[in-house]
DNA sequence: CACGATGGTAAGTAAGCACTTACTTTGGTG
DNA sequence: CACCAAAGTAAGTGCTTACTTACCATCGTG
């Protein structure tokens, strides 16, 4: 059972008697950083008590209960903290239809918010396995939107001939795969970046390159002559 | 006399004295469901008891505790019955070169696994967030190696000349991305398929199409061979 | 056919859980 | 500077949990 023993104390100073939306507040970044290490089931709240310098009982005088502190937890990060959207984030190189800045700049963005933000995406997980709304209201609000606003820009270049004909909700199901399990790798199954250690900038740039073009040259399975070995300099570049 | 009413008996006979190997082996079945649909916090000793048609003692006599029960699904479900080799998987489209076969076929098997043992995949991920060591068993014994062969094969058609120069690790990453992203889509996020309904036969061909010669027309410094495009604009399969 | 090994159980126990009650500080203001 | 609302607590409550004990039932064999 590894259970890491450290509980962060994230409160300032050791005992100090807070202005009651400042302790509502400290609570829940605990009660965050808490549930998106152990699970929903995993925390205590006297774990979040203690992590949070006061008794149990001031946790349960700002949420009814523990199934509220975590709804309070999902409308703070869902709704108030992160209002992150990709459409508009990308809303220039979409109206020069600059299909690599569209595609690198979302890789870019989502990566970078994955790394400065890797609670969430436990979180998220947590929530997802443990079937809680989250994940439904996650899924309306950010993903779909994604596939929408996507799926028509790629509809829009498929008519321009820009692009091959394919369902774009594949093509968006492969980009966000690439890019989500990079996050994934690198925020949990492989945190110290043993296979692959890459810098945002240029995985964002790969991803981009090899849905566009692929990554064959075309030629036809022939032995050639090992001239030009140049190094790929991608690799460990942090 | 009559007997009590049973939960859910995955076993034969309602209520039958068992060998004891049998006994312990459906509890081991009967707890890999439980643990993979609420995880290990989330699971008590009691209903894997009750869904295995005993007491819990009994459970305690065949598994010193929870966390041995634990150890043992994780030894079955990585050591016996998960013994799929993805290299020998491919074995024959590696000797030939066959690169679209290659990843097709990787793809599609992983697919096919993943959609017959979902319950492996939602085991690992409570694995990977709960900090249990199945994760970095399954890392070592499982993606290195595929990180490994598939780099090695890649490396080797790039100095043919076939693929273009890049890190094979951001090819690795990219193409198990997008499978195991659909997957966990699959398995997880929507079930329903609501955002995309496609065969696992489609899945993969789109994949390794995309993987190989991207999705962009408009090929810059590739005026490519034979018949121009391949068999992309086949069809929208929704 | 008895008898011991083994499959199985009912009824615990102590610790831990979410949540409550009844009470004590403390700081800003009228 | 007294006072009271709000910040804070100690010590519960009843329920659930992992795990145990002490006992019964049934089968295969000598």
């Amino acid at each position: 059972m590894p259970r890491p023993e450290r509980l962060i104390d994230l409160a300032a100073p050791a005992s100090a008697r807070m202005a009651g939306d400042e302790r509502k507040l400290q609570i829940l970044r605990v009660a965050v950083s808490l549930f998106s290490q152990r699970g929903f089931r995993g925390t205590t709240t006297k774990e979040i008590a203690q992590a949070s310098g006061v008794s149990e009982a001031m946790v349960f005088r700002h949420f009814a209960n523990k199934e509220e502190l975590y709804n309070a937890i999902l409308d703070h990060k869902a709704c108030s903290g992160d209002a992150v959207d990709p459409e508009r984030m990308v809303a220039d190189a979409l109206k020069k239809k600059d299909d690599r800045a569209v595609f690198e700049g979302l890789a870019f963005g989502a990566l970078e918010h994955h790394e400065s933000d890797p609670e969430f995406q436990r979180l998220l997980l947590y929530s997802a396995l443990e079937g809680h709304e989250l994940t439904e209201m996650f899924f309306e609000k950010f993903v779909r939107r994604v596939y929408e606003f996507l799926g028509n820009y790629i509809r829009e270049r498929q008519r321009d001939g820009a692009f091959v004909k394919i369902d774009p909700a594949i093509v968006v199901r492969a980009f966000i795969g690439m890019i989500i399990h990079h996050s994934l790798n690198n925020n949990l199954w492989d945190p110290k970046r043993r296979l692959l250690n890459i810098s945002n900038k240029n995985a964002a740039k790969h991803f981009t390159d090899i849905l566009l073009n692929g990554f064959s040259t075309g030629r036809p399975a022939k032995p050639k002559s090992k001239t030009g070995r140049r190094s790929y300099g991608s690799r460990n570049t942090r």
